[in-house]
DNA sequence: CGCCTGTTTGAGAAGACTCAAAACGGGTGG
DNA sequence: CCACCCGTTTTGAGTCTTCTCAAACAGGCG
């Protein structure tokens, strides 16, 4: 039967189509697909690991606990991402991994990491270019969390959610799922739940978004962009320098 | 003249010992050695621009200051480092980058960055662990914004710089210059600079550091380390992977 | 010596937190 | 199909940390 298209290599064309060659480098490191259902964990924070893990469907969190029991939530991933970063300069995991929704993922082993170097120069280049966006997103994510008040936090993370989903949807969307208790948003900006809840209503008394469930829909864009001054990172990459 | 090694070659040797040509790859690809005066500004937010830098000689720090005023350090740049990450997603910086002292710096364009991918796929896999080691190391950032309180946060700072310098130092050092204003290490960890002050002050009470002027001097590591639960992410990355 | 920038200190205000209880909602079993 | 249960969300009241505004203090440099 035919495999399916790795995700990554749908995200990763989204910036630059790839050569047949750069494909069947990518499906040929990608093994061991494995299920895992919604709230279950990949890896725990500080557990041995020498792996990496490429979404094909689904969101993941990426969480850190401090000793006093807090957490707190780094970033989000989603189909197309590479994940598990801090295996790749050591055998641990910096964070626990917790599936979101119920998810798919496959494995890339280090060394296979280490072949596309080799044999894939300008995948390589790509996939830097691709983990120098996500850095820039997280120095924004921590601009909001340093120096925003709650709303704006909040504003800053559902457009980062929204602009992320877009890209593996394909498209313009605005409205989307999050499948996130309070507890959950309020560890990724910074906040408690209480005072997430409180916001969250604020926020939709204001007009700014609408709530049906979990289903978040985005009603005046203009002002939570005006607000936040949030850019989207995902959605265009230079690749002019990437060799040939 | 026998020119300066490149201080990204002697931090990249940190980790891994490179081979000649490698190490001629990048000598051939860093240009136009530039020299920054403490307070000077290499780029400015949303300013184009195509350029890397690797810093030979001194600090920087990247901010982005909001469309109200407010200001935030995402992070800190030395010796060894390589600047200006947003360059290479896009053509325009993300952030500003000011040197916090004096400084030696040369430049790196995106094509040649391209070609060190391209001819040296081991130093290429190296960048990227690098790069993976300091997006795991804002991850820790963004947790002691988002979760802890200003002490903590400060303590962390501290913690983080000291780790990062012993890199470039290449030993154990216990008191360093800390060259920047309250306000700047307000920016830094999402305080106010009279509350940093506050924190300070109180922080030397209860014999936690040492200050002389802006040397900083950390008194009572274990306390500091137990209570922020800081881990080290420069001093060692695992090289294991890299292809031959 | 005086100026300018940066630091310290004080007092009051604001935003977010804690604790607590009530309301909601989806899922399960009777 | 309904009743119950558990996790989640909402609301309320009081507290605490951090912020704001303001003024005094310190230190380096012309």
């Amino acid at each position: 039967m035919a495999t399916r298209r790795s995700a990554l290599v749908t995200r990763l064309e989204r910036y630059l189509p790839l050569t047949p060659d750069e494909c069947d480098t990518l499906d040929w490191a990608e093994r061991r697909e494995r299920r895992i259902p919604a709230g279950e964990r990949l890896i725990e924070q500080d557990q041995t690991g020498t792996t990496l893990w490429i979404i094909q469907q689904g969101w993941f969190h990426a969480s850190t606990t401090l000793p006093g029991g807090a957490r707190q939530i780094t970033r989000f991933h989603y189909a197309g991402d590479l994940m598990g970063i801090s295996s790749i300069a050591w055998d641990w995991s910096a964070n626990t991994l917790t599936a979101v929704s119920d998810c798919i993922v496959s494995e890339l082993s280090k060394p296979n990491l280490g072949r596309i170097f080799k044999q894939q120069p300008r995948l390589a280049a790509l996939l830097y270019a691709v983990a120098a966006a996500e850095y820039v997103a997280m120095g924004d994510r921590l601009t909001s969390i340093g120096r925003m008040g709650a709303m704006e936090r909040l504003a800053m993370l559902l457009l980062d959610i929204r602009a992320r989903l877009r890209v593996t949807a394909g498209g313009v969307i605005d409205s989307f799922d999050l499948p996130l208790t309070q507890q959950d948003i309020g560890d990724a900006v910074g906040l408690t739940k209480v005072h997430v809840s409180r916001t969250l209503g604020e926020m939709e008394r204001q007009g700014l978004i609408a709530r049906t469930g979990r289903r978040m829909k985005i009603l005046d864009e203009a002002r939570l962009l005006d607000m936040t001054g949030f850019v989207d990172r995902y959605g265009v990459i230079d690749t002019s320098w990437l060799p040939g």
